[in-house]
DNA sequence: GCGACAGTCAACCAATTGGTTGAATAATGA
DNA sequence: TCATTATTCAACCAATTGGTTGACTGTCGC
């Protein structure tokens, strides 16, 4: 099953890569800044934006000679309901969850 | 920052530990029955699930010969938590699934 | 006490990961 | 046109990962 979230939860699991994402939350970014404060060369944070851009969990965009970083929620989003899915709800009902959710996709595709 | 969330999404980066969770999600097992429908080695099952207790996914406690394994939602929590903060969770309508949450919560606490 | 069962340990292996450096490509600006 | 800037590529390296096997350590039932 979803070997999309192997990808995701790996891309995660480097504390240098989270910290990419949490400065993309701030502002979206050239590759060079990105690696700005990284004690790092820049390929290798290159390397970093890759495994996130293949993990979906930032978009990469070329203009003229420099390349842009914006965060990509939807893999996030992936892996976070698939965890939500043991975290909060084992005190709750888990049906209910289910039902939900199939309503909420239901209502979004619909109107 | 949090050398625990390296642990944990390395941990969650592996399909057969997220099988394994799952299935802790149904019911405690021992750590024979865990390795039943694996097509890998009892010794593999073994480490995998050292690195789902190291990274506080799970609880073990050994029982007479037996090893006992069991779901802790603690850490999934943590990462969930975290995750959250780059929300954006627009698809799935963070309010109404807060709602859901606060309900679920309340019914299960009172009646 | 003894054989069978539950589980871990230790040594090993191939593949992957996270980093390096130096050269290559491509767009910019003077 | 030419040096500069932005970024990637390729080759390499050490450390880690996910698996194997075989020996070892309990603990149970008889």
């Amino acid at each position: 099953m979803s070997t999309a979230l192997d990808t995701i939860f790996a891309a995660l699991a480097d504390p240098t890569r989270r910290a990419i994402l949490s400065m993309l939350l701030e502002d979206d970014m050239a590759v060079t800044d990105v690696a700005d404060p990284f004690d790092m060369s820049l390929a290798a944070i290159s390397k970093h934006l890759g495994i996130l851009t293949r993990a979906g969990l930032i978009i990469q965009e070329k203009r003229g000679r420099v390349k842009w970083c914006k965060l990509d929620p939807d893999a996030m989003r992936e892996a976070s309901i698939w965890m939500q899915s043991f975290g909060q709800f084992e005190a709750v009902n888990l049906d209910a969850f289910e039902e939900f959710l199939q309503n909420e996709l239901g209502t979004t595709k619909q109107s």
